[in-house]
DNA sequence: ACCTGAACACCGTTCAAGT
DNA sequence: ACCTGAACACCGTTCAAGT
């Protein structure tokens, strides 16, 4: 059925471009429905479109529309969807923004680290639960790896430690980003608040201490939130019991 | 096309129930396929088929071939796949076994919630990833996290405090389960991590720390990883600062 | 109250064919 | 080398209709 009604193909239609002695004014080689197809367009129109639609939107049809070419067409780039977002996500991680040179103070580094992720994280909505699903093996994400590892390790940090204290940061950066992200995502984030309150407030008797607690009720809080989990983790690398 | 050969279903067929007189011998009002379906019947047998195939094969239609119904009946159970999903969560949260009485040690509370919920997670792959990616405040996970809230109080965290050391620990647990579950849900674990080995190790230049101490070449590692990750989280409540 | 059947508007991916 | 077109084997969900 969509099939039959071109939207955006040029099959079929008279254009100026057909007419005789056109030839000399047209474009040489160069797709008409815009810039050619490339690795880097793909990856980057669909983290475009994982911005502002959502992980759960995006399909290669709908990535290929706005590229102006046919999804079947994407796989002479990317092997899978899959992969897709792969790249995708490590382009999110390129974005982040290390210190070109390591402080004098490790601490302040692991600060760097952990805002500046949680920032890019929180500029792509849907970033932080996918990336918190699959490995970071990409190129930019290893990057950031490195960072972390030589500030832990300038910390006193080694062997099997040293990737303990790593994997503790990034699962919190991760998942704090990613619950962030999520409760923002719905537009009327107030509202649901005001409704788990409530209904822990009524069944008081099984959650006589969360009925009360719940947290954030203001929106502003979220960037305290993160930076009190933040000091607990930094509180615990301090602590000499973490390196061994 | 597959409407045609009906795979599980039992029209047109002849069977002993269709003879004449075999009314006297039928089951009474229940379907021939199996016992009737029912918001219980349709998670449990969600969760086993997450638990089989992953999140990516479960789909309505074939939770309903397994249980004897077509896809759309499921509709007058549950409101939409997103929901089920949400169902399912609870239901592995449902399978957290927490101390009956809180421990005189409030820290011990704390290790018996984040193993236990470590291991519920790893006995569905699946879940670890998906409860990072949306609230848990189904009646299971709230019933989880008022354990961990009693124990924190009983730690001397109160108010903001509170909420954050909860979150904290509970984005370490998802965190870790989570990347445990995905490492380990590739059957060729193993010759992925010398596969990465070698990629970093040939890169030395641009990764001259991490190349070399890439984590977990040993299976049995990922518990101990668990637990030295656990212990710097303890190390940090511990920490007055985390208090305020 | 509970389930079916048909239908709608989509998916990811393969592959022969075009240029 | 790069892209199209047709096709395959799927999806979630709605809704009128059956019992």
């Amino acid at each position: 059925m969509s099939a039959k009604q071109p939207k955006s193909g040029n099959k079929g239609k008279k254009t100026p471009e057909d007419a005789p002695g056109a030839v000399w004014f047209r474009a040489e080689k160069t797709s008409r429905t815009g810039p050619q197809l490339s690795h880097e367009r793909i990856v980057a129109t669909a983290v475009e479109l994982l911005d502002r639609d959502g992980v759960q939107k995006l399909s290669m049809r709908r990535l290929a529309e706005r590229l102006g070419a046919h999804a079947t067409s994407l796989y002479w780039h990317v092997a899978t969807k899959d992969d897709l977002l792969d790249l995708a996500l490590d382009a999110v991680f390129a974005e982040l923004d290390l210190p070109g040179e390591h402080s004098a103070a490790w601490q302040d580094d692991i600060e760097a680290f952990m805002t500046g992720l949680r920032s890019v994280l929180l500029r792509h909505p849907w970033a932080a639960a996918l990336a918190g699903s699959r490995p970071l093996m990409g190129p930019s994400a290893l990057r950031a790896s490195e960072f972390t590892y030589t500030a832990l390790t300038t910390g006193g940090f080694e062997g099997v430690h040293l990737s303990s204290a790593a994997a503790t940061l990034t699962h919190y950066v991760l998942g704090s980003a990613s619950s962030e992200a999520v409760w923002r995502e719905r537009s009327d984030e107030a509202a649901t608040r005001s409704a788990v309150d409530a209904h822990l407030r009524a069944r008081i008797d099984e959650y006589p201490t969360l009925a009360g607690h719940f947290p954030l009720l203001d929106e502003d809080d979220w960037d305290a939130h993160f930076h009190r989990g933040m000091r607990l983790l930094l509180a615990g690398l301090a602590s000499s019991e973490a390196r061994g």
